[in-house]
DNA sequence: CGGGAAAAGTGGCATATGCCACTAATTGAA
DNA sequence: TTCAATTAGTGGCATATGCCACTTTTCCCG
């Protein structure tokens, strides 16, 4: 049994690309467990810690996801008292978003166990292989993907 | 502007592999869009098209997901009445799963759609790009990635 | 300067996924 | 045979993501 996949199986470079994603994110959310963060979450953490209070729009283009999905991913994280967010100075359509101190913490404490599962991983996959995986993600994330909208504009 | 990605910004293999997740996903999602199926169902129901009447459990275990997740995925596909299910001869506790001629006339539908998205992206990307992608994902996915446990059962 | 277009978010709705606690069936001993 | 352990799913709850329809601000052009 669990002869799980067949030859000619599933070419769909979309449905391999969640299925490893489905795997790999179950270790890092197992890994990050005690932190009661997820891998998402941790990951949108770091985002907003790497950047200079960015407003939620270039953290949207940055992790390449909906505006409106990272509103909503947000709220958990400024229920808890992770992050905050603040009107632009200049321009009060954009809102700001920073790290609370409490934030800083978690994400601290979270970077010690995520360490641990990255270091993990690459000894299983092997270093040199996970950078060029990596490397081949960005890649396909920057790509200009656009359907060739088969309808004339008009 | 635009600068979105700094240097030595995000290693973290997780992360990169969910923005490409997302990142692809729009693009087959919009591939599909006229079909109504997300990328998501389109690739289940391909899996349960190529097993032959599988039980839930083996469609979990194929696609590397949760089983309950999978008992929900499954819920809008059998209400669009697409798949159906019924109880194993043998075991009564499992189910089986099966496209309906409704459902398997959806999938073909969507399988042309399906693969003008993927020649798209493998004429981007490079087939053989791609093919060593995948390869690499699968290898990512069947990877037996456990938590050291640090603590011992007892 | 006035009004329409563009930009940035928000809220609602729907699917995707996971974990946990349970229930129903089976299986494996004692 | 009988009961504890295991197996397969279900349901509830919570987060992850998207799209669409709006609302508020800005921008920019005539």
């Amino acid at each position: 049994m669990t002869e799980a996949r067949k030859p000619g199986f599933s070419d769909c470079n979309n449905a391999t690309l969640r299925r490893a994603a489905r795997s790999l994110g179950r270790f890092y959310d197992d890994a990050l467990g005690p932190t009661g963060l997820k891998s998402t979450q941790f990951g949108l953490l770091f985002q907003i810690h790497i950047s200079d209070e960015p407003a939620m729009g270039a953290i949207a283009e940055a992790l390449i996801m909906d505006l409106s999905a990272l509103g909503h991913t947000l709220k958990p994280l400024i229920r808890d008292g992770y992050v905050g967010t603040f009107p632009d100075k200049d321009d009060r359509r954009v809102k700001r978003v920073r790290l609370t101190p409490r934030g800083q913490a978690k994400l601290d404490e979270a970077l010690k166990l995520w360490s641990i599962a990255q270091r993990q991983f690459e000894e299983k996959l092997g270093a040199e292989q996970a950078a060029k995986l990596r490397a081949a993600l960005d890649a396909v994330a920057d790509l200009d993907l656009e359907m060739p909208a088969a309808a004339p504009s008009n």
